[in-house]
This record gives structure tokens, C-alpha cells and sequence, in this order.
DNA sequence: TTTTGAGTTGTTCGA
DNA sequence: GTCGAACAACTCAAA
């Protein structure tokens, strides 16, 4: 009766710290790991996205010795198909909780049943505590931030999983749809489990301690970049959490309650599939927004990083070039083009989620509603944030901005902020600003308080 | 049920 | 230059 056991890999990339892995191997005679080449969400992906996952895939081939199978197409087909082939018992996945992948899963489990009655086992999550188990003593979920931290701190975060000493890898013959990587001419992260614990274990031993206070200062090297590793499962956030626990301070804390915030926004998500794409609370939605060509210009500089504010071009510039952006900088360029540019959030979320490597549905659309005003823990509206003071506060000595900003390089220390206050004018080929910032912040204020009427 | 304290990340203005 | 208030009022979570 037995066969071997499918072990289908989504967004848990990796070997060690893998329940779902370790169900497969005591499942069947063998494990068949899998993984399907969807396009619904590679032809979203942009160049950078994708060269990271073929990276990642890469990796765990090796890690498989040689045996991970990529097919392309519908995981409703392919899985199936891949039983049939391999004659699998069982098919293991970590539980998928985002609104994409809990109607998919539904559907190939359907099929695996009609399959001969195959089960789809779920094991495990992509968080510390998995969406839906932290909940206020009512049994309801959390909506605000600080209490749903101190709920997940209570309900503790699990130990790794073991790492399995070996897998009987079992390489299913037929076509390989594994693509090329895109050709990319800019710093990928190194890709794959090994890398990410290695950029793990350097960031906890030379930058943990001053994380507290270095983490907002994006022309710093001074934060994890664990994000696209955590993203695709490269490496497991308990895994981050017990590891920055045991390393300890105030650096660690505050590290864990970033994780905790990934965890919360995915929480969120999970309760509420809608607020993927809608405004979570939905105050706001007489708000007015700006159309036409000469808004779909701005909007267009913008995505360019071309909207003359420097430190907001760097770091556009630096999304397109290496698929990543410093968070604080995240901040500042949403809110730029919700309060500046009088878009709607979903504009930019989208933007965001086709080039970011780490492009996650729950932390970025969260992410944005909260600065759109719209989400959790809504921003209060008058929170407009300025590009020059940030720059100035953020980028004090301005070598983020000469590092995405080429025409500013002549430009020293922290005029590069203000680049229409030199003496000799604005830089060659550096562009006008699109809008005058006080007089846009005048205009969000005047459209918030006309919806909230 | 009512009350109380608090809510990721900001900016501007005027003393 | 620094500091506190104003921006406005609402919802959430827990006692």
C-alpha cells in the first residue's frame, strides 16, 4: 500500500525546522519534494522576485540531492498529476493561511480526495505562532497592535523542529520547469537556508545589539535583511525569536516585536481576507483621490523615483535595483504618494508587492493601510510625513541618498536633502519636485476632514 | 455594564 | 534650539 510521501514545498523553502518535513518522512516509503511553479504568482513577480526564488530553488535542489521536481501550472493539476506519477500515499504542505492559498489548498485537497482518497496533511505555519491562535479572553481576535503582543508573548512561541539527520529523497523523473534565473546585474541576497543562517548569525553577533537604536537609519547596514529569507521560508521566525531570546537585550526585544508584527499582521489577515486589497476599516472610503494623465505622471515619477524629493527618489531607486527597501523608507514613500499624490494605498501595495524580494501580502497591504489610515491601529490622519525632515533625521549625513542618486553625488553632507537650496541650483539631470509638499499636506488634510465630515 | 487607559513609526507652531 | 501642545475624537481591551 505505502508509496512515498509528496512533500510540497510553498513558502517553507528549507530543510531544518520543517514539521511538515518531517511528517512526510514518516509518512511514506520515500519523499517526493515538490514544488509547483504557479503563474499566478510568478508572471506577478518582477525580475528581482523571481531571480530570488530560482535562487532559493536552486538551493534546495541541492539540498534534495538534485531531487526537487518544478512543475509549472496549476497546482489543482499538478498535484494530482505528481500522485498519480509517483503513486504518493499522502501530500505534505505547511497550512497556507493567506486568502490565496487557503481557496487553492481547498481545491487540490478536493481533487486529492477524488484522487483515490489521498490526504493533504497540514504541519506547521510560516510564523512564530500561527494566525488564528492568539485570541483576547472572549475568544475573538485582536485588533490592536500592543495587546495582540502581549496575548502572543503569553501564548509562547514553539521550539524549532528538529532537523532531520537524513531524507530518503525520492526524484520523480519528467520534465523540469525549473527556469533560468533572470539576469540581473545587481546584488542579489545570497539565496537558500545555508545563506540565510549565515546572514542570520552575522547580523545576531555584530548588529543585534544596537538594532534598538541603528534600525530606522536606512544609509545603515543595520538591520536583518531576513525579510525575503523569512518571505519564502528560507528560515522559520521561531527559529529567529529563541535565537535573539537567548542572545538577549534591548536590541533582541526589539527585534522580537518586529517578528511579532509579522505575526499580527498575518493574524489580521487571516480573520479579515478582505483587508488584503480593501480598507480594513472602512471610515475612509468617500475619500477623494487624484485622476487623470497629470496624476498618472506623478504616479509614474514616483515608481521611477523621479519626484524631486531626494531621499524618496533613493529609495524608489533602490526598490527597482535590489528588490528590497529599508522600512522606515517604506513609510516614507507610501505616505508620500497616499498624502502627497492623493492615491489610494492599493496603487502603491501593488507596486511594492511585484518588486520587493520579501513582497508579502499580509505585512505589505497592512503596512500601507497604516499609513493610508485605513488599517489596524489607524495612522490619525494629520500624520503626514515630511521627505526633507526625514531625510535630515534619518539620512543625517545624506550617503543613502548619494548612493540611489547619481546626479547628487557632487553634493555634500546633508544639502543633498535640499538640492533646490544650492548656491549653484539644482544638479544637472536631477529632476523638479512635482509637488509642493506643504501645499499637498494642506490638500490630504482638507480631504480627510471632508470625509470625516 | 461601565470605566479607564492606551493606541509602532509625525509635523508644525509658538513660547 | 528645545519643548509641549495641538492636530480630534474614537475604538479597543481589560478591569
Amino acid at each position: 500500500m505505502s508509496g512515498p510521501a509528496v512533500m510540497w514545498f510553498r513558502r517553507d523553502l528549507r530543510v531544518g525546522d520543517n514539521p511538515a518535513l518531517l511528517a512526510a518522512r514518516g509518512a511514506g516509503d520515500g519523499v517526493v519534494p515538490l514544488f509547483v511553479l504557479d503563474p499566478r504568482v510568478w508572471d506577478a513577480a518582477g525580475p528581482a522576485r523571481r531571480a530570488f526564488l530560482v535562487g532559493c530553488l536552486e538551493a534546495l535542489r541541492e539540498q534534495t540531492d538534485g531531487a526537487l521536481l518544478v512543475r509549472r501550472g496549476d497546482p489543482r493539476e499538478v498535484v494530482p498529476a505528481v500522485v498519480r506519477e509517483t503513486g504518493a500515499g499522502s501530500v505534505h504542505v505547511a497550512r497556507d493561511t493567506g486568502p490565496y492559498g487557503r481557496r487553492r489548498d481547498e481545491d487540490v485537497r478536493a481533487a486529492l480526495g477524488a484522487e483515490g482518497d489521498v490526504p493533504l496533511e497540514e504541519d506547521g505555519t510560516a510564523y512564530a505562532v500561527g494566525p488564528g491562535r492568539v485570541l483576547k479572553g472572549d475568544g475573538s481576535p485582536f485588533q490592536v497592535f500592543t495587546p495582540f503582543s502581549k496575548g502572543w508573548a503569553q501564548h509562547g512561541v514553539p521550539d524549532p523542529a528538529s532537523r532531520p539527520r537524513s531524507v530518503p529523497w525520492v526524484a520523480a523523473g519528467g520534465a523540469d520547469d525549473l527556469p533560468a534565473a533572470p539576469d540581473v546585474d545587481y546584488d542579489l541576497l545570497p539565496a537558500g537556508e545555508e545563506a540565510a543562517l549565515a546572514a542570520w548569525r552575522t547580523f545576531r553577533d555584530e548588529r543585534l545589539d544596537g538594532y534598538a537604536e541603528e534600525r530606522d537609519r536606512p544609509d545603515l547596514d543595520s538591520t536583518s535583511r531576513m525579510s525575503a529569507y523569512l518571505h519564502l521560508g528560507c528560515v522559520h521566525p521561531r527559529t529567529l525569536v529563541k535565537e535573539a531570546r537567548a542572545h538577549g537585550g534591548e536590541g533582541a526585544e526589539a527585534y522580537v516585536r518586529e517578528l511579532c508584527f509579522r505575526d499580527f499582521y498575518a493574524d489580521v489577515l487571516w480573520h479579515r481576507p478582505d483587508s488584503a486589497w480593501e480598507a480594513y476599516k472602512p471610515d475612509l472610503a468617500g475619500m477623494e483621490h487624484d485622476t487623470g494623465a497629470e496624476a498618472g505622471r506623478k504616479v509614474d515619477a514616483w515608481r521611477e523615483g523621479r519626484t524631486g524629493f531626494p531621499v524618496v527618489d533613493a529609495a524608489l531607486r533602490q526598490l527597482l535595483a535590489q528588490g528590497w527597501m529599508h522600512n522606515r523608507m517604506r513609510m516614507l514613500t507610501a505616505s508620500f504618494l497616499v498624502k502627497d499624490l492623493h492615491q489610494r494605498w492599493q496603487v502603491g501595495a501593488r507596486h511594492f508587492l511585484r518588486h520587493l524580494v520579501d513582497g508579502d501580502l499580509a505585512s505589505n497591504n497592512h503596512g500601507w493601510q497604516w499609513v493610508a489610515g485605513t488599517g489596524t491601529d489607524a495612522s490619525p490622519y494629520f500624520r503626514v510625513f515630511n521627505p526633507v525632515t526625514q531625510g535630515h533625521k534619518f539620512d543625517p549625513h545624506g550617503d543613502y541618498v548619494r548612493r540611489w542618486v547619481p546626479e547628487l553625488r557632487g553634493v555634500e553632507g546633508s544639502a543633498v536633502h535640499e538640492p533646490w537650496d544650492l548656491p549653484d541650483g539644482l544638479p544637472e539631470g536631477y529632476p523638479e519636485r512635482v509637488v509642493d509638499h506643504k501645499a499637498e499636506r494642506q490638500v490630504a488634510l482638507d480631504r480627510y476632514a471632508a470625509v470625516r465630515g
